[in-house]
RNA sequence: GGGAGUUUAGCUCAGCUGGUUCAGAGCAUCUGCCUUACAAGCAGAGGGUCGGGGGUUCGAAUCCCUCAACUCCCA
């Protein structure tokens, strides 16, 4: 068979995932097997993929291939939530372009030109993890705005509505002024800007004086209706219950205490601006003060403010301290930093705004979905972000649901003409109920008036594991009883309360049920300067172009190793490198393997024999070893422990053992057996790098139809031999000594050399000396009774080991080398002598410590006797 | 301001409930090799007072206290 000498993972991609979709191998349906589940955590439909999406999607991918292969029935969940606030901006963009304007047309028409930016543009995401081998179940891809969950969205508002746990109020809220709603608390990003701080001088009413106020936003001074001072402020005590100025607009507003005020800061006066400050504006329930709204919905100022009404805020800044400054207001200007939030979905200043708004009370779901957590029914990996999650459980506040937009499920609230509201699915059931409520007036369709608004995406995103079932709608279907709870969901720490937790709040509430058994919190992608990957930077490669450039086998497993859960992840695109460069050992060792030709005629070597069993045993422990860290949901660990198994002990020592001679044919049973090897390996490796393993998987045979790696069952886990490991680990250190022998000395490998060793060969091991023989080119070993002259010596265990040479030795370096080995032996026997001498120590260890002290000093004596040996035999030289 | 976390080799990280001279892995670095599977490779090697200080203990990277730096979350 013809390979070519170097992979390409190119055609290879496109090849196997074709044909694993045509397969239908990605879906599931209900069976008697177990399930395993996985939802995927919906990206927003506007977005592409970057980074966190690979490490995320590729985890997920990496976890449901695997249960796959254990027999369990796979079955991972694709879709994309609808994002309201970005989509919707997106198309009023779009429109805008088009010349229209959102506000000359209707809510259907609008709607109608959001879906068909969707069918469009949505969905370029799933395509791309598609490139990087992610087997979802295509045929399940589920969008929120889907009818199911639209319907399941509606369902559950009624449902908590009707509960009395959705309510509506006036609340302070984000205000994002740029796309015109409020957003919740999740949503606003505090950033450290370099701003001033303006001492402003307000003028007593009487005349008496003035009182120097420190503000960063001057253009509130306008909707100001006290100022506050500490009770205790000396400075200000004969103040207080008199009236200043507002400047400018000269409106009388009073001078009130409380312990709030911080002293220290600014003049110690504080200007209270109830209706665009959170915390001026509990000031101002407490104090019963007026509250002045001094914005338009879009960051302008309104009639209230009197001055520069419709300029923008920004502006209205600027203006407002020239013309402070103009009229003596201004006392000082210092350069000040804080922390001001923007918009995470606009990136614009969020504008605190008392507004009408609906809230979903939180303290009862809170309380049962912390529950499921503290007791680790659902589990988190790593588990220190349960303090995370309990600390924002405890201090939970009521979710602010709605938002002022057209895109996304519309509230089913409808108002009476007097003002009394009923929620329902739609205009008749809302009739019916409205009658029933006021029978006497008689309602007709046109009296009800449906709420505007929308509500937030999360709130369709947060029933996503059930509705992704439909199990919202019916509670009893065969799909929801089957793969609810799901297993492992995994996701990025920053939106733990996102979703993670109202999710958990959801399942509880809905199914009495967790959503799922195991949260991965992976990592945030950041590049090389620690800055979180981002558009707006540009210091995100594209992923596309990395698995172009490595294969996506490489890239998945680049992300993967240095990806231990919970960490950061600083990335690097040469970290996908170490990942082609696996993909290409691999493919060289085929090559090697394939490039064998077999003669049934001859017998199996004994060192092939023995390199089979040491690999047997070898792999098996790898193997377990790899599932520990797997049962962790340490994958990283997980893929190094395959990695150094196919790498190390596959290619660097099994291949090398039963290689045979050049253009010579190999024994059946050997080739056969590493056959199987190779397939194992194969199998253990898939979930990490599937494309290379599936091609190999049929490079290595033919195969059935339908015998593909992917559908394969992981190879069995068996007791293996331990005491061949231990053979081997001997002969390793023979042979890492003669390695460096030959180094040091510039012995080339070419030239065979002799090994004598100093043990009676009736007690020692010789099961690995033919392959030792093998890999170091010895001609032969004998077993010696002295020690020879004219040889290099070194010691393995503590047994002495030579090398005869004809060559002059350098006595002298040779003494000096042993000298070392021999004070760093003396030095670690006097360490474990000193402890076994102390009988605090022999009385308070456990008996097995202070056995093992015993045996590490019979060891150390031995040696120390060995290496006296061999340097009075040099010396006599 | 409140809370959580991190600090171990040049980089990214392991080191579980103290116990081998325990300080480890991968990558990177250095040296020697184009040994016919692989230079995207092979064979070797170097590298850390486990953030600083103090304490508990026979024994501390591991437990306690304290200081410092960094990160995240919340306000």
């Amino acid at each position: 068979m013809e390979i070519s000498s170097k992979y390409n993972p190119a055609s290879t991609e496109n090849k196997w995932y074709s044909h694993w979709i045509a397969k239908n191998y990605f879906h599931s349906e209900p069976d008697e097997r177990e399930p395993y589940t996985i939802v995927i955590p919906p990206p927003n439909v506007t977005g592409v993929l970057h980074m966190g999406h690979m490490l995320n999607n590729t985890i997920q991918d990496v976890l449901i291939r695997r249960a796959r292969m254990q027999g369990k029935n796979a079955c991972w969940v694709p879709g994309t939530d609808h994002a309201s606030i970005a989509t919707e901006a997106k198309v009023v963009n779009k429109l805008k372009q088009e010349g229209i304007d959102k506000a000359s047309i209707s809510r259907d028409e609008f709607m109608k030109h959001a879906w068909e930016w969707r069918e469009k543009h949505g969905g370029i995401i799933l395509e791309q993890l598609k490139k990087l081998g992610a087997s979802c179940d295509w045929e399940r891809t589920a969008f929120t705005m889907d009818e199911s969950l639209y319907e399941s969205v509606i369902e559950v508002f009624i449902d908590l509505y009707d509960k009395g746990q959705i309510y509506r109020g006036v609340r302070m809220v984000n205000w994002d002024p740029q796309a015109l709603t409020a957003v919740s608390d999740e949503e606003v990003n505090y950033k450290e800007v370099r701003s001033k701080l303006y001492y402003i001088r307000y003028r007593l009413a009487d005349g008496t004086g003035h009182l120097t106020i420190a503000t960063t936003r001057p253009e509130t001074i306008l909707g100001d209706t006290a100022i506050c001072v500490h009770p205790e402020d000396e400075r200000y005590m004969h103040l207080h219950g008199k009236k200043v100025l507002v400047p400018l607009i000269l409106r009388e507003i009073p001078v009130i205490a409380d312990e709030y005020v911080d002293r220290e800061f600014g003049t110690g006066a504080l200007k209270i601006t109830p209706a665009h400050d959170i915390n001026d504006y509990t000031l101002g329930m407490k104090h019963k003060l007026p509250s002045i709204d001094i914005f338009n919905d879009n960051g302008t100022l309104s009639e209230a403010a009197q001055l520069y009404v419709g300029q923008d805020r920004f502006e209205v800044r600027k203006l407002i301290v020239k013309q402070l400054e103009a009229e003596g207001h201004i006392d000082k200007i210092e350069d000040y930093t804080n922390k001001v939030g923007y918009s995470e979905r606009t990136d614009v200043v969020i504008e605190p705004k008392l507004s009408m708004q609906w809230f979903l009370k939180m303290d009862a779901f809170a309380e049962k979905a912390l529950e499921v957590v503290e007791q680790d029914e659902v589990r988190f990996h790593p588990a220190k972000f349960k303090n995370i999650y309990r600390h924002w459980m405890e201090n939970v506040k009521d979710w602010c649901i709605s938002r002022q937009l057209w895109w996304g499920q519309r509230i089913p609230v409808y108002y009476l003409p007097n003002g009394e509201m009923v929620a329902a699915r739609n205009a008749a059931e809302a009739l019916s109920k409205a009658n029933a409520l006021l029978p006497e007036m008689n309602l007709r369709e046109k009296d009800l008036r449906q709420d505007e608004d929308v509500v937030d995406t999360w709130f369709s995103s947060w029933l996503w594991p059930i509705s992704v079932f439909d199990g919202i709608r019916y509670p009893d279907n065969r799909e929801i009883n089957y793969y609810y709870p799901t297993n492992d969901l995994v996701t990025a720490p920053d939106i733990i309360f996102f979703w993670v937790a109202r999710m958990i709040m959801a399942g509880m509430s809905y199914r009495k049920q967790i959503p799922f058994g195991n949260v991965y919190f992976t990592g945030i992608v950041r590049d090389k300067l620690g800055r979180k990957m981002s558009k707006t930077l540009g210091n995100s490669p594209d992923p596309l172009d990395l698995i172009e450039q490595f294969g996506a086998d490489g890239v998945r497993m680049g992300m993967l190793l240095t990806a231990p859960a919970g960490n950061d992840l600083p990335f690097d695109p040469s970290l996908c490198e170490q990942g082609r460069n696996f993909s290409n050992k691999i493919w060289n060792a085929l090559r090697l393997v394939k490039g064998w030709h077999v003669d049934e005629l001859i017998q199996q070597p004994a060192t092939s024999a023995i390199a089979i069993d040491w690999f047997k045993a070898r792999f098996q422990q790898a193997y377990t070893l790899s599932d520990e860290h797997f049962e962790k949901y340490r994958l990283s660990d997980a893929l190094m422990a395959t990695y150094k198994l196919i790498w190390d002990d596959f290619c660097s020592w099994y291949l090398e053992m039963i290689k045979p001679g050049m253009n010579q044919p190999i024994d059946q049973q050997t080739y056969n057996q590493t056959i199987a090897f190779f397939e194992d390996l194969m199998k253990v490796l898939h979930p990490f790098m599937p494309f290379i393993t599936e091609e190999i998987w049929h490079l290595l045979e033919e195969r059935n139809q339908g015998d593909d790696i992917i559908v394969a069952s992981l190879p069995a886990q068996e007791t293996y031999d331990q005491q061949v490991l231990a053979q081997f680990e001997f002969a390793e250190e023979v042979i890492n000594g003669i390695r460096k022998l030959r180094a040091e000395k510039n012995m080339p490998y070419r030239e065979p050399i002799e090994l004598l060793i100093k043990k009676d060969v009736n007690e020692a091991d010789t099961t690995f000396d033919g392959i030792a023989s093998r890999m170091c080119n010895i001609s032969k070993i004998s077993y010696i009774d002295h020690t020879p002259e004219a040889a290099f010596g070194f010691v393995a265990r503590s047994t002495e080991l030579f090398v005869p040479v004809s060559q002059h030795i350098d006595t002298a370096a040779e003494i000096s080398k042993l000298n070392d080995e021999l004070t760093y032996t003396q030095g670690f026997l006097a360490s474990v002598a000193k402890k076994l001498s102390n009988e605090r120590f022999v009385a308070g260890a456990p008996p097995q410590v202070v056995e093992l002290e015993r045996k590490k000093m019979a060891d150390a004596e031995a040696r120390i006797k060995v290496l006296i040996d061999q340097i009075d035999n040099l010396s006599k030289l």
